[in-house]
DNA sequence: AATCACTTTGCACAAACGTGCACATGCCCC
DNA sequence: GGGGCATGTGCACGTTTGTGCAAAGTGATT
């Protein structure tokens, strides 16, 4: 985001009496002629005494601030046969991002990311609290997000993100931020570490008055947003690899047959979550509380997370899955 | 719309078994990799393996058949200053079409329908019964309506057309064959004059069955579409000029100082209607069952229309107003 | 198989668009 | 009052997009 573009939020968030900026109320009005009238650019300079390219520039302004909103809907009477699939075999909602196979891995994510974010923007309320996860994939999406203009709603961080390496991990709080700026949300971070060394620690912990606070947002929760991780072929995610774990957790998990995680808590392929004893010392959400959630959004890139996916499908983890063409393929077909 | 689209839309009305005509399928890949993920043309003609041109017009495709759709809402607490007196004054949503001193009368015409056809895609749900009244602004929103996949909606003309002269008025049917086409609606014709000569024989058509059904369709309407005419300085509207009225209705109309009317139902500055004598002879709907519609939607272009705008508003038949600027600061400022 | 009516495609060109850059304007702090 | 900084503007250029046109399908009919 451009300095300038901060200040404005920021002049806006002081409730001062100005009743509108004129450079918003230009935005609107280059909108509603570019989109609605359908007139060239050249034509709105014109009218509104100003240059061409300003009004190039009121425009993106206006679509990255949430004025104007582009929604693609597919009848359902006509959802691609992918996306009715899923549903049908998964009991979740599925918005396939389309990718062939000329598309590189680094691209796909980035294309799952953007087209996440603008899914989302329409699902985010006002008064909304929203449970929002750290990880590659996340944190693609929150580079996107655009702009949306809500009251009263929070972003609160799912899981701790600390480690005991230097892997820097400053990025969650940059996440949340990025989520909180978009929707103008108060941010609650979760200061604690990704995992517990002791499971004591956590329930002590757990009893502190300020992360109780979190723990009670985090139950109130609207919508919740997260990726997967995946034990499965190929790369593994950022928890298995980011000094989260040492060789003996790692160990725990192989002989337990976890597949994938989400916000640092595991399950297997069944989805079956309970007697794992790692996630006592994880401070992700219960699974069982995430399940109450109203809008459980996963957003998943890359074959590599199907195994993991699979997992938490299997868990009943998301109502909403947004995941790219390749992996619904796999996702459907070896099943 | 051209005999391709046409056809188009023929064939998925026939409910054929085949999942998905792959052009639209196309079109939806299109539309999400343009505005979703933000590709180019170029590189989504690759990735379809076809030319760029092609793209191109599949996206204007999804634009038109309202696979796509850009809504420009501005967050109620910034809403322009002319609309929120309005709203407040006038207890109806406006929606102003911004336009300049530079723009011909006619130019202003052609901007407000094509902003209000916009604006009613998103208002048009299933199984609405949506009456239309016909005039030369409603004309002109007919021919830029979005198209809509609807179930079970019905379009029902709110006034007879037909009068004692030739002015060839077949675009009543037009107007409402283009509204059901664009929203997939079976058309419900009112065929009867727009006004009786004899009050008597009115009474006996509204007890004719054929009548009755679609009186009964107009009582259970869920929406209302309609302009307004106006007695006003300048050009007389349609049906001051058209061959409705004689001379002698016409000095009815100036003793019972009647500034306009909706769908042919005239009403004075204050809203009163109940006693203009003309009424009983007209075709249109009673303005008492008009306001029990849920919404009512109203548009207006031009100033020469104001007179008449106002009786309507003071007899509260619109839910929701959509006029171009330099009228609505008529309307605000010279009340 | 040949014809016809009609749709769809790619090409080529013109129009419309985005953006780096240099300059203007306003504001704060010294 | 002037220098420094932040913000906004218009120009110029290269890129991206819309569209008329001719050619290539497509499918029904003879």
């Amino acid at each position: 985001m451009s300095p300038a573009a901060q200040n404005g939020a920021n002049r806006a968030n002081v409730r001062n009496s100005d009743p509108t900026p004129p450079r918003s109320r230009d935005a609107l009005r280059a909108a509603q002629m570019y989109y609605l009238q359908d007139l060239t650019m050249n034509a709105i300079a014109r009218e509104l005494r100003t240059s061409r390219s300003t009004v190039s520039r009121l425009l993106s302004m206006a679509r990255e601030t949430g004025l104007v909103q582009i929604q693609i809907n597919n009848p359902l009477d006509r959802a691609p046969a992918l996306e009715r699939e899923i549903r049908n075999n998964f009991g979740v909602d599925a918005h396939v991002v389309p990718v062939t196979d000329l598309v590189s891995d680094s691209d796909v994510l980035d294309r799952v990311a953007i087209q996440a974010a603008r899914t989302l923007g329409p699902l985010v309320d006002s008064n909304a609290i929203i449970g929002v996860a750290w990880g590659s994939t996340i944190s693609a999406v929150s580079h996107h997000l655009t702009r949306k203009v809500t009251h009263d709603s929070t972003i609160v961080q799912l899981n701790g993100a600390g480690n005991t390496q230097t892997t820097g991990i400053t990025y969650a709080s940059e996440i949340l931020r990025r989520f909180g700026a978009a929707y103008g949300a108060r941010v609650e971070q979760f200061p604690v570490p990704a995992f517990f060394d002791h499971a004591e620690t956590k329930t002590a912990m757990w009893a502190e008055r300020s992360v109780k606070r979190i723990l009670d947002l985090q139950e109130r929760m609207t919508m919740a947003i997260f990726g997967v991780g995946s034990t499965g072929s190929g790369i593994p995610s950022h928890v298995y690899a980011g000094g989260y774990l040492d060789e003996e957790d790692l160990a725990i998990l192989r002989r337990n047959q976890v597949v994938g995680d989400v916000a640092t808590v595991f399950f297997r392929a069944d989805g079956s979550h309970s007697d794992i004893v790692l996630n006592e010392r994880s401070t992700g959400p219960d699974l069982g509380m995430l399940q109450q959630v109203r809008r459980r959004i996963c957003v998943v890139s890359g074959e590599s997370k199907i195994n993991g996916l699979r997992g938490a499908l299997a868990a009943g983890l998301a109502t909403d899955l947004i995941l790219d063409e390749r992996s619904a393929r796999t996702l459907v077909h070896n099943s």
